[in-house]
This record gives C-alpha cells, structure tokens and sequence, in this order.
DNA sequence: AAGTGGTCTAGACCACTCG
DNA sequence: GAGTGGTCTAGACCACTTG
C-alpha cells in the first residue's frame, strides 16, 4: 500500500483495484477484524485518486459485508467477514446457488475430520485425506426443515472458463468475461443419480470463491452462523 | 415528480428524498415491473440535483434489490416480489434446500425432453429414458449470478423413514414422523466429487417434493418463475 | 481542534444499447 | 447519434467522534 499500485491504463476501474488491494490485505491478516481500514482522505492521498473514488472502494467493502463504517470514526473489518468467508468455504455449489438470499440455518458444528471410510469412497479420498464437516439445521420461516450434514474435501477446485456469447447476455457481462463452471451430479443414498446440473458462476461476483477453493484453510475450526 | 419535492431545509439527505418518491411510485403501480425509473439524467433535471446525487438515488433503490440498472439502457424495476409466487412449484431437492429464503431465479426453459447420451450416461439412463430439463438464471441483489442447468430423470424417488430421536428433537417434530433422508455427491466437471451431503427432511412439510418424484408430470410443460 | 464518514456539486470521459 | 449507466475529479459543507 506504501506504492502507488494503480494502473490507470487498465479497464479495471480504480475503486475496484483499491478494493482488491485492501482484501487482499484483510485476507492476509494485515489488516485484522476490528481494525480500520485506511480512511478515505488517507487512501486518497497515497493511491492518488480522488476521496469519491476511494470512497467507492471503501463502500464496496461494505457492500461485500467485508467492512463497515462508522460516521466519525472510520472503516472497520467486520467480524462478519470472516463468516462470509465460510459461507464462500461452504459455499460452492450449494451456498453459492443462494447467494444474494438470506438463508436461515444454524451451524451445528464445523470442523476439520478424518472421514469415514464411506465418506472416503464417497469424495475419492484416500483413507488420511482430510475433510471439512459442517452440521446444519436449516429453517424455513423459523421451523426447522431440515438437518443437513457436509462433508467437503480441503483441497477443492472451480473450473475457470469465459463466458460464451449466450451465457454473456444472459449474464449481463462482457462477452469472454472470465467466468465458472460447476458440474455435479446428485445421488440418492442407493447410488441412483437424480440430478445432473450444470452452472455457469460469473466470474467477478465469485472472486473469494475461486479464491479460497485454493487455499481453503483459514476456515477450518470455527463454527458460524450462515 | 413534476414539481420539486425536496426539501432543501431538511436533515433528510436529497438522494434519500428521491429514493423514497421513487419507492412510493412503484407502490402505487405508477412505475411497473420490467418498467424503467427514470433515468440519472432526468432524475437531476427534474429534481434540480446533480447527476452524482440523482445516481445515489437509484443506487440505493438497487441495493434494496427493488431495481436493477443495465449499462446503456436504464434502471428498471426489479421483479423481485413477483418471483416468490412460484417458488414452490419448483421445489425438486435443491429447490427445497433453500425454502425459508427467496432466492431469486427467471425460468428460462421447463420441459421434457430425452436427454443428449452425455447426460443420460450422468443420470445412468437408457437412451430412451426421459428427463425434465430446467434452465434458470439466478440472481443476487438482482444481478445475474448464474446459469443453471438442471436435468432430472422422470422418476425420482425420495427415500421415505422415520425421524430418529435426535432428528425429532432438532426439527421440533414427533419421534417416528414421517422424514426424506436424500444423499448425494456433487462433482466438478472433471469427475473430481467435492461435496457429500446427507439430508434429513420433514416428511410433513416436504409434500409437494413426495408429490412430484411420483407423478412429475403437473409441472412438465410449464415456464413458470422461480 | 483534528480526523472521520455523509452528502453534494458541476463538470468530464467512457462503454454500452438501440434505432 | 442520442441516451444510458459506470467511472472519475477537485473541490465543498456538514455531523459526528475522539483527544
């Protein structure tokens, strides 16, 4: 942040490369939660943009949930984020569908295990590879509906692709714009397959998924509410 | 919206002045669904604010997901209220998963169709066997998010049993009522699985779910909004 | 008093959509 | 080409919080 890392030739808008610079900051633990941001006359002065446009990216992390502020004080990491951030863990295929709702469920527990052996064969691994488990009760106007157990592997991957001409209409981005392809397969317990669903993700609104689909390790342990 | 409406003198911010006549006009029906609102330009003529303070305006009737803007076209009202109405005659197992929230999606296409030898081989289908087709945008905050394409063999069964004790107590249900218990395994494209998931429904509020795995036909045909 | 975010102005250039 | 939203500037005044 010390430099100007701005590329003002770039179509990346300023306030989004501003934004994508303090993520990363927040993500890497420079910035912990609780914490402020660099205010905006501060962001100004060393990005070399006007106070409106470091505004925007301040509020675009607020938009995310990353951050909020706080009039006369500053700009804050949320604790929040850091649920976001499970939830984007989680999310994949599931989570991400529902994006943009507010899904109630509590979280049972959440934590890193070593499989079963059926739960092995289930995602292919071998008998010491390790796996996310998430327990959730899931309501539907506040009556639980459903109890819903997780199990995801820790190294998980999002096929990147750009969006054709079609999927770019629909979409409302540019054609070509990067964007994500899921495909799964859903089974019954008797190994029937019942679903077969193929997704296209765009590809600047899932960023922290493709992302944490990397890495995926600073999630393990905690147990949030999503 | 003829005359000036803003209260200079007033604590209350210009843009939420406007944000609010807006949002009074598309109760009242002035402005419809798919409708545009009027545009920045006209906002800040007719309101006598700038063009920043007018954007403000309808900004913030998009984040409360009321509208939507479309670069080069306008900012419409979003149709958000009328999509909830037929959420529920979707709701096959993933539509289920998300009851209690409203998640928002445009049906594109519904229908029966024999599916292509790829998807048959997914579903381990015969080549004659037949299966719905269902292609939905869904939406976050009114953006577009996603693509989806869904295909699920005509016959579909859910596994019907009994609520165990502890699944009684955390749906609030009796012992021994009714329950679905569904497991699948989702998969990346390249066959990779990356999530397993059992559920546990109730088996009394999951009927239309148990309706449609046995008949699926009252749907077919059908291009409702989700 | 100094610093912060909230609001607002009056311009500007751009990419996009559509007729 | 006209209209639209997206971005950006260089200022401004305000209310608020904290030392």
């Amino acid at each position: 942040m010390h430099r100007v890392v701005l590329d003002r030739q770039s179509a990346i808008p300023l306030y989004y490369q501003i934004q994508q610079t303090l993520l990363e900051q927040i993500r890497s633990g420079a910035i912990k939660v609780g914490q402020p941001v660099p205010s905006e006359q501060e962001l100004s002065q060393r990005m070399g943009v006007s106070r409106m446009t470091a505004r925007q990216a301040l509020k675009s992390l607020c938009h995310l949930g990353v951050a909020y502020s706080q009039r006369g004080k500053g700009t804050f990491v949320s604790r929040a984020k850091l649920e976001k951030d499970f939830r984007q863990v989680l999310s994949f295929s599931e989570e991400m569908r529902v994006r943009g709702s507010q899904p109630r469920s509590r979280v049972l527990a959440f934590k890193r295990i070593t499989p079963s052996s059926g739960v092995a064969d289930a995602l292919h691994l071998s008998p010491k590879e390790q796996a996310f488990f998430l327990k959730r009760i899931r309501f539907a106007d506040s009556v639980p509906l459903c109890i819903e157990c997780t199990h995801i592997p820790v190294h998980e991957v999002a096929e990147a692709a750009v969006a054709s001409a079609e999927e770019a209409k629909l979409l409302r981005i540019r054609k070509k714009a990067p964007v994500f392809h899921f495909t799964r397969t859903a089974f019954l317990a008797d190994g029937k397959p019942i679903e077969f669903v193929s997704s296209t993700y765009r590809g600047d609104r899932c960023k922290v998924v493709s992302r944490l689909t990397r890495s995926g390790k600073s999630a393990a342990g905690k147990v949030p509410h999503a």
